[in-house]
RNA sequence: GCGAUCAUAGCUCAACUGGCAGAGCACCGCACUGUGACUGCGGGGGUUACCGGUUCAAGCCCGGUUGGUCGCCCCA
C-alpha cells in the first residue's frame, strides 16, 4: 500500500446519494431560469488576476487575502475565480454583447474559490448559482432578479427565509450620506471597536453592520441612508418596493445592510435563513444593482443587477428540511438459475432501451444475496427470472414496499413500469 | 489573521487511576433457500490522524504538526 493522499482542505467531494440534493437544486434552478428567459453562461474557472483586483475591489478582503493566485508557466498572474460577477461582466464586454442585444439575461452555476477559514456553510471551494441582467436600469429589472431568487427558494420548498432590502444610493447621494455618517460617528469615535475606528476612515458604511454590540448600539442612532437618497434613487427604490408588493413578495427594510464595494448602486438585497443550522452563515443569497461595474471593467456604460446563491448553504437547509424528492430505480432483476442468465441480460437491455431504470447485481451470486442488493437499491419492483419464467415469457412483478405480486408478460413490462416515473 | 474545542475500524462509539485495542451497524464468505428489512455460522478490516517527548509500559500524560467542528472577521 502506498501513502494515502487526501483532498485539499476546505474542498469537498460530493458522492451519491448525497449528490441528489445538488441535482435537485440545479434542476429546479435551470427550469426556473428557462421560464424567465435567462440563458446559461459558462466561463473558465481561472481568470487574469487583474479582473478581480479591479472588478471586486482592491480594498476588499476577497482581493486582499482570500484569492488563489498563481503564476502560470508564462509568468502570467492568474486567479481561481472568487466570485461569478466579474467573469460574467468580462465575457459581456469581451463579446460586445451590447451590440447584439440591448437587454441580456444570464445565469451561471459553478465553483468559486476563496482562501478562508472554514466553518459551517463556508468552504474554500464552494458553488454558486448566480444571475446577471445587463441593460435595464428600470426597477422592473431589479424586481425580476429578486423575484427569481425568491421563487427558487420557494420552489425548493424552503421556509423561514427573509428578504432583506435596502437602497444604498448612487454617485450623487452616497458621498453626502457618507459625510453625514462620518460626522455622526466621529462624535463617539472612542466608543467604537478598533475595527470600526479604521472603517471610519476607509469604509464608514461598514460600521452599520458591525456585529459588536457596542457599535450596534451606536449605529442605532446613526442617520439612515433612506433619508439621504437623492430624488432619482428615492423614486427608483419606491418603485422597486411597489412592484415587490404587487407580486406579493414580502421583505424587510434593512437600512443598515450595506455593500462594501464601490460599484454597487441603489438596490441591495439578501436572503437570510432563520435556521440555526447555518450558524453565522445565514446569508443564502446576496445581490444587488451594480450600474458602474461594466464601465469599470472597460465596457460601455451599461446598468446591471444580479445575485449569487450559495449552493452548499442551500443544500444544508434542504437536507434538514427533508424536502428532496427520492429518485429510485423502477425495477431490480435477479436471476434464480444459470439457465436464465442470457435471457435476463437481453430483457434488461430492452427495458433500459425503453426508458426503464433497471438495476441488477452484475456479480451474480445467490438469489439471497441478489435480493439483498435489490433491497439496497430501493427499487420499486423486483423480478426474479429462472428457467420457468423464461419458458413462459412471464414473471411475478413484486412491489418491494410490500403488497401482492402481479403476473406480467415480458412484453408488457416496459409499459407498466415506465409511465410511473 | 485571532480564540475555543475535538481526532480510536467504512459509520456510531467503547476501552478503570497509564497495563495485550473492542462492540453494534455496514461489507464479504459459507450453510439454508424460487423471493429481500428481525435465519444460523464464519471472515476481512486499525502503525489509535502525524511527528517527537516522559515512562518498565502511552489510545490515555506533555510539546509540536495536520485535519474536523464552533465563535470573531468577512462573506454565498
Amino acid at each position: 500500500m502506498s501513502q494515502k493522499i487526501s483532498g485539499v482542505k476546505g474542498m469537498n467531494d460530493v458522492l451519491p446519494p448525497a449528490i441528489a440534493v445538488w441535482q435537485h437544486v440545479e434542476r429546479t434552478a435551470r427550469e426556473l431560469f428557462r421560464r424567465y428567459g435567462y440563458g446559461e453562461l459558462r466561463t473558465p474557472v481561472v481568470e487574469d488576476t487583474a479582473l478581480f483586483v479591479r472588478g471586486v475591489g482592491e480594498g476588499t478582503d476577497i482581493v486582499g487575502k482570500e484569492m488563489y493566485t498563481f503564476l502560470d508557466k508564462a509568468e502570467r498572474s492568474l486567479t481561481l475565480r472568487p466570485e461569478g460577477t466579474a467573469p460574467a461582466v468580462r465575457a459581456y464586454v469581451e463579446h460586445s454583447v451590447l451590440n447584439q442585444e440591448p437587454l441580456t439575461r444570464w445565469f451561471y452555476v459553478g465553483p468559486m474559490f476563496r482562501y478562508e477559514r472554514m466553518k459551517t456553510g463556508r468552504y474554500r471551494q464552494f458553488w454558486q448559482i448566480g444571475v446577471e441582467a445587463f441593460g435595464a436600469k428600470e426597477p422592473a429589472q431589479d424586481v425580476e432578479v429578486i423575484e427569481l431568487a425568491v421563487r427558487l427558494l420557494e420552489g425548493l420548498g424552503l421556509t423561514g427565509i427573509t428578504l432583506h432590502l435596502n437602497s444604498i444610493g448612487d454617485d450623487t447621494c452616497r458621498p453626502d450620506y457618507q459625510q453625514k455618517l462620518v460626522a455622526y460617528f466621529q462624535g463617539q469615535r472612542d466608543q467604537l471597536c478598533a475595527d470600526c475606528q479604521t472603517r471610519l476612515e476607509k469604509n464608514p458604511l461598514r460600521i452599520l453592520d458591525c456585529k459588536n454590540p457596542q457599535c450596534q448600539q451606536i449605529a442605532q442612532g446613526a442617520p439612515s441612508i433612506q433619508d439621504s437618497l437623492c430624488e432619482p434613487c428615492r423614486v427608483h427604490f419606491a418603485e422597486v418596493r411597489r412592484r415587490l408588493e404587487l407580486l406579493g413578495i414580502s421583505y424587510q427594510l434593512d437600512p443598515r445592510m450595506v455593500r462594501g464595494l464601490d460599484y454597487y448602486t441603489r438596490t441591495s438585497f439578501e436572503l437570510l435563513a432563520d435556521d440555526p443550522a447555518l450558524g453565522t452563515a445565514s446569508t443564502v443569497c446576496g445581490g444587488g444593482r451594480y450600474d458602474k461595474l461594466v464601465k469599470v471593467l472597460g465596457g460601455p456604460d451599461v446598468p446591471a443587477v444580479g445575485f449569487a446563491i450559495g449552493v452548499e448553504r442551500l443544500c444544508l437547509l434542504l437536507e434538514k428540511s427533508g424536502k428532496v424528492p427520492d429518485s429510485l430505480p423502477d425495477l431490480f432483476v435477479a436471476t434464480a438459475d444459470a439457465v436464465a442468465e442470457d435471457a435476463a441480460t437481453r430483457l434488461v437491455a430492452s427495458l433500459r432501451g425503453a426508458g426503464v431504470w433497471v438495476e441488477t447485481d452484475t456479480r451474480g451470486g445467490s438469489l439471497k444475496s441478489q435480493m439483498k442488493r435489490a433491497d439496497k437499491t430501493r427499487a420499486r419492483f423486483a423480478l426474479v427470472l429462472g428457467e420457468r419464467e423464461i419458458a413462459e415469457q412471464a414473471a411475478e412483478l413484486k412491489p418491494m414496499a410490500g403488497g401482492e405480486p402481479t403476473r406480467v408478460g415480458f412484453t408488457e413490462l416496459a409499459g407498466i413500469l415506465k409511465p410511473q416515473r
